[in-house]
Parts: structure tokens; sequence; C-alpha cells
DNA sequence: GGATTATCTTTCCACTGTCTAGTTCATGTA
DNA sequence: TACATGAACTAGACAGTGGAAAGATAATCC
């Protein structure tokens, strides 16, 4: 039974580290816990992940990647107009669906964006929010206004779920009573579109 | 010379540790190491912060009243309808003057948000984006418009932030060539502005 | 089949947060 | 002034951590 070559240890530790992170939060989340959540020695994990900000960023990088097809799903039931809000609410829902996930992969201090794993995983689910062709018929400006346009985009949904994730939302919503959470998030996504375009103000 | 009594310890301890923060980032922030700084012995902190978690909050409550002075100040010069503009405006000069505070206070996942000083600090600082009187003359909504106005400046504000500390968006710019990043900032700020008030859409 | 190489274990070290028990000093009370 | 009380700080110890060897095992390539 005990074999010793595991076979697919860095898969194995993956799963073992999403584990302990929805289990007991990243503060739990160690080289070590992780080695023992797989059943294999504690330095096991750095022959796969190099460091600890190794196997957090690879962890993280399986969540960019997530990130990605759960917003492609949610626009796959949508006309093309409405793709960059449909691309939206996945994020969002991704977000509240996956808490601890998102605080590693938004908020950890811990990763190596110098791994290029996470790095093109995070570009990836990124590009999502990217004026792709299609979606802006008319007036596609300078390539300088699209960078505008992404980035106030970007910010917006990235800072909206940074919000969810820290539970302050909900808690100005208990304030607000009568108030809807789900509506309340759909209102806030939906003023997503009125970011784009250079300002004339 | 070495008085047993201290005197100012956790004012000491507070300047020691942003020291170490600037010079080698948060990771190398530790108890023992804010301790050393300041020459005392490593056990001393507890006493005046009890956790690690309990300085860096400590530390994160300093970083926020900072900001909120920050945003005043540059609201200061500037008439009545564009303070909220300012206040933004002081956000983000505030990040880049101090990514590395700026990252504890809003990334790091060691803080302590049930520390009252860290919790209030932070409400009073976010408290200028909230809609304050005068500022929105004429249609002044329920006030569930006005929780959705505040969630969604705070959104942006927030996530354009973390968009710069992480070096992103100079990244952008530089892909961009002939962007100036402070014009490119600026423009992305005013459009704080189209977010507010329900969609009708 | 034999050598090579990737995979995993064992042992060890410096460092960390935190607990416990002591030491020094300031301050209030008689 | 004498003394008690308690706050501020030190010293030492402990378990847990990341990481660096160096060795053991198994798969693979020739």
């Amino acid at each position: 039974m005990a074999s010793y070559h595991h076979g697919s240890l860095r898969a194995a530790l993956l799963a073992a580290a999403e584990t302990i992170l929805q289990r007991e939060g990243i503060n739990a989340l160690t080289l070590r816990a992780a080695a023992r959540e797989a059943g294999v020695s504690h330095t096991a994990p750095a022959h796969h992940f190099n460091d600890l900000a190794g196997l957090l960023s690879a962890l993280a990088a399986l969540g960019f990647s997530r990130l990605h097809d759960f917003a492609r799903a949610e626009a796959g039931n949508v006309e093309i107009p409405d793709q960059l809000l449909a691309h939206a609410r996945g994020y969002i829902a991704f977000a509240r669906a996956h808490p601890e996930l998102f605080k590693l992969m938004f908020r950890s201090e811990r990763l190596d964006w110098d791994h290029p794993d996470l790095a093109s995983a995070a570009a990836h689910a990124y590009s999502l929010l990217t004026p792709a062709a299609g979606e802006r018929p008319a007036h596609i400006g300078h390539s300088q206004d699209a960078l505008a346009d992404t980035m106030a985009r970007w910010s917006y949904v990235h800072g909206l779920a940074m919000l969810l994730i820290d539970g302050r939302l909900s808690a100005g919503v208990s304030m607000s009573p009568g108030a809807d959470e789900d509506t309340l998030i759909a209102d806030l996504i939906k003023r997503l579109q009125r970011l784009d375009g250079r300002g004339h103000r």
C-alpha cells in the first residue's frame, strides 16, 4: 500500500492545500500541513514547488484558471453585447463561492508573482475584461483609451470582489434593512458599463 | 543610559515596525525583528500589542489614520462639489507614496479586524467616500441608493489602489508607449463620478 | 541488466510566536 | 520616609515552521 513513489504527488498536494485552505484558512496552510494532509514527509513538497511561495502560487494559478472558466461559463448563455457584464458576474460569483481561495489569489503577500504559471493564469483571467472584438462596436478609440477602459473595469470589479470577500458589503447591507444583497450586487455590477470611454466633463 | 523602562515603547515599536516594513517588506516584519530594531527583548512587544496580529493591526490603524489625513489635506484646497474627487486623489496618492504600508492595510491576511482601533480607523477613512452633506445637492435618493453609491465608489477606488500597489498599472502603461502614468491615473479617477445614481438602462 | 535520474525520507538548523517565571522600576498610600 | 502594589520589561524554554543537506527507493533509459 505504501508505495515509495506517490505517482501524482503534485496534484495530491494541491488538493490537500485547497482542503486546508477551506477548512482552516490561509494562515494554517503551511508546507508541512499540506504534506501531512497528503500523507508524505514534510520536505516532499519542496521537490514539486520549491518554496512555500511556490505551493501557494501554484494553488493561486489554479484558482485563476478556475475563475476564468467560471466567467466563461457565465458568459456562455448570454448575447455578445452583454458578455462583459456576464464576465463580471462570473467574477463576483466565483469570489462568493470560494472566498478563501479568492483571498489567496488577490490578497496574499506570500505569492511569487515572478512565477510564470501564476502570472500567465492571472493575465488570462483578466483578459476577459479587456475590450474584445465585437464588444465595442462603434467607438473603438485609440489603444490608450482602450487601456484606460480596461484599467477602469479591472479596478471596479477587483475592488467589488475585495469588498465582498472582506464581508464589508454584507455589513453595509445589514445596516440598510429591506435591502436584498443579491439585488444590490446586481445593481453594482451593472454600473460597470458606465466606466467606459474617456470622460468629456 | 539603559533605563529598564523605556517610557514610550509602544510608539517606538510602531516606528521600528514601519522602518522594517519599508526596508525589508511585510514578510520580514516579525515581533522579534521589531523588538530588535527597537533594542528591547523579544518578548517586550507582547505586553503592548498582545499578538503579532496586534502589532500589525496597530500599524495598519495608524496607516488608515494617515490615509484619512492625507485625503483631507488634498480636499482642503478644493471647492465643495469636487471634494469627492479630491478624496479619491488623496487615496491614490497615499497608495503610491506608501506602498508597503498600503499593502499591509489592504492586503494582509495577518490583520485582526476585530481589533477596535483598526476597525474604527478604517471606517473613519472610508467615511470620506460616503455621500456627505452638501455633496449631492439635488438628487439625494433613498438611503439604499446612497449605500449603493458608497459601495460603488469604494469598490472603484479600492480596486484602483490595488492595481497601483501591485505594479500592474505601470506594466500596462509601459505597454502603451507615449502614455503618461499621471495623466492616465487622473483620467481614471475622474470616472469615479459616473458611478453615482441607480442605473436606468 | 546496469547506470542514471527523479522522487521521496531522515536528520538537522535557524528562526518564529508565545508561554512562564523572574527582575526592575514607578507610583500611590501610610 | 517606608512600603506595598502593580506595570514594564527580561530571560529562558517550547513547539512549530521553512529550508538545507544527505541518504534511500523506485522508475526509466540505454
